[in-house]
DNA sequence: AATAAAAATAAGAATCATTCTTGATTTCTG
DNA sequence: CAGAAATCAAGAATGATTCTTATTTTTATT
């Protein structure tokens, strides 16, 4: 059967491997699907926008896929109650502002130099690795 | 038949109503076991707990329970990630710490008289209705 | 290049928290 | 008290995610 070239690098200078993990074509593209995509896409919506791509690609693929990448810190997941799980390719420290007109999430970025200490009142002794802050509100129309 | 006793007000100070909301005794008995809990408990966590009191309560009824007094302001729900939901009878605003060592669940306060355009950039004209802030981490034994 | 071992994938079944449906009770209104 | 509305119990249904298994692909070794 002929080899299949399917995971070797493309044309594109899309790198093998990232922080430790191969790009096997699947995860490359989901990768490309979420990168170039700003409204924080379910695995479901990656299924969709991939499989133009790689028509036989399966959903829990797809699951496979983004488990990886965000174990090895190349995505987040990001959370909103318990509706499903969204990606985010942004790895800059950020909360998330879901507009409940529209529905659209926006990056919301703390102002540079400001510490977890400056605003909240933490047990002692405590080391944080990991801050999750969704805010949820309304935008008013710009003038 | 017997009139059914089961929602009026009892011997302690419980009133029958709260924010619009009768208290029933399925919705009372669920209040009063989260209330007096500072573990952050899931819907099974709360429906083992009445049991004890209503044995016959369906967990289905907790849900609903939870579900009205989060609607009605008395309580609140809290996640982590997207595991069970949880419930927290602390209305004031507050974050979380989920201790990753033990599992605890701390409310994390704001410091006083800080405001969130203090330490974040937000779009303009943004009004903020709901903040749920998660933070995880470990927490160091006090010397 | 051939082969064995390891990793990744596809497909669909299984899981599990939550919601929904239905019929019975209970409470409220008049 | 009668009828309407609300609540409840029990179990079925839903839906996102995970798991299982067989197959395919990649890597390591000869």
């Amino acid at each position: 059967m002929v080899n299949n070239l399917e995971n070797t690098p493309e044309h594109d200078d899309f790198p093998a491997e990232i922080n430790g993990l191969r790009m096997t074509r699947q995860r490359r593209e989901v990768y490309k699907s979420l990168v170039g995509n700003r409204v924080h896409p379910t695995a479901q919506d990656l299924f969709l926008a991939v499989k133009d791509r790689l028509p036989q690609i399966s959903l829990a693929t797809v699951y496979n896929c983004l488990e990886a990448l965000t174990q090895h810190g190349i995505i987040r997941q990001v959370h909103f109650d318990r509706e499903s799980c969204r990606y985010c390719p942004n790895l800059h420290e950020h909360g998330h502002f879901h507009d409940q007109k529209t529905g659209v999430i926006h990056d919301v970025t703390f102002k540079p130099g400001v510490k977890l200490e400056d605003f909240l009142d933490l047990p002692p002794g405590t080391a944080v690795s990991n801050i999750e802050l969704t805010l949820r509100g309304t935008i008013a129309p710009q003038s």
